[in-house]
DNA sequence: CTTCTATAATGAGGATTTTCATACCTGTAA
DNA sequence: TTACAGGTATGAAAATCCTCATTATAGAAG
């Protein structure tokens, strides 16, 4: 994955830039908006990392340009004075995520896993991974070419868990998405169990790796 | 039901001043941000209509004051620009919903309901209608005090239907809400008549009038 | 008023979802 | 290591939901 950090404070740069290698990011640089727009101009990033106040000019003009040119690229505004101004005027003219300084790197991380998650749902209607493909127009899912009959919450199970891939999901996270119901205090969230079950066992059965893992104590992970 | 008109233009006011006198609404006025705000502080209005250009002032000004009084009333932003920034703004500081000029009268009486009931539904967990009780905390319908037992399907329907009391819901609107999924145009709505039906006969059989009437080629509707 | 067509109601059967009881597993602490 | 407690998996039964074929009804047209 692709990352373009655009900020003009080295210090905040470099911490940001150290935690995505961690995370195996390749990552891109720009300390004014100049260079950030032509870096822009010539590649494609899965994220940009976009902060407001740069020498040369507010960095609303990057986003302009990068909706301008009609790019596809995710961005997250990160701004020091979390002014909600600047947040709605982001978040209008196309910003995909808004985080206030300071951030945790973590919680920016996960921002960034869910930025690039929903731009890829946006865009296809097909995915793939390995031997198991989701059709998200036609709500079928095939392993090795071959379908596999998935019931409604079964499907909608699977597409929750893959929308946050590599991230845990919790067990009452998918209670509340599969029942559709508010955050009420759920009194029986055995079905969740169940479904996962199911589901787990159509996959294996089709000859599907088991990508769905359950983590002890909090929920379940789609993870190829 | 009690309105606050905030508009200065004239023409409009009166047109709507009409319509509303038609729908049995209780209506004052107040053509500049200073008379607006003087008769929030001293009355609870059900709803009220703000326009945003007024000689005076910003009619945002009006939305930050009633939200700093703690005050429960809705807000319907009138604009006549449309600026979509106008729009995130106001429902950001706490408007119910934004209307761009111009509008049909119809459409804005449809959102006045649609907020007032918005936010009736927030305050109360206690609904009655004569004979027919519905408690919305712990998801129980009782019908001169005995309770009915109601599937989740059943339940759903009917709170979606008493939600927009008075005003006929599509059956594709219902086919959506109950079956969570997106705007997909659905194959088979056949189970919004099947719930349509049980629900029904569960609540005359335990004696409840026919509060849910049928509109023929549209949808269902709730009325006292 | 009668007929016609589209829409809605109905009942039954099959599919799905949820619940429940029980067995199993994981991590923790003695 | 072992026992323990809390968390998870499982199968089967119960409840609910959806589909389909059929019948009834509303509104339109003649």
């Amino acid at each position: 994955m692709k990352i373009l950090i655009i900020e003009d404070e080295e210090e905040i740069r470099e911490s940001i830039a150290s935690y995505m290698q961690t995370e195996k990011y390749v990552c891109e640089f720009a300390d004014t908006l100049n260079i950030a727009i032509d870096k822009i101009v010539t590649h494609d990033y899965d994220c940009i990392l976009l902060d407001l106040m740069l020498p040369d000019g507010n960095g609303l003009k990057v986003l302009e340009k990068i909706r301008a040119l009609n790019k596809q690229d995710g961005v997250i505004i990160i701004s020091a004075n979390g002014s909600l101004e600047d947040k709605i005027k982001g978040l209008n003219i196309g910003a995909d995520d808004y985080l206030a300084k300071p951030f945790h790197l973590s919680e920016l991380n996960a921002r960034i896993y869910s930025v690039v998650r929903r731009k890829k749902f946006d865009s296809k209607n097909l995915m793939y991974y390995n031997e198991l493909e989701i059709n998200l127009q036609f709500k079928v899912v095939k392993v090795k070419g071959k379908e596999v009959l998935l019931t409604r919450k079964e499907f909608d199970l699977l597409l929750f868990l893959v929308g946050s891939k590599d991230m845990v999901v919790s067990k009452n996270a998918i209670a509340e998405h599969l029942s559709g119901d508010m955050a009420d205090m759920m009194d029986n969230i055995d079905f969740v169990y169940a479904h996962a079950k199911n589901l787990k066992k159509k996959l294996t059965e089709a000859g599907c790796n088991n990508y769905i893992k359950t983590v002890y104590g909090v929920g379940y992970k789609f993870q190829v």
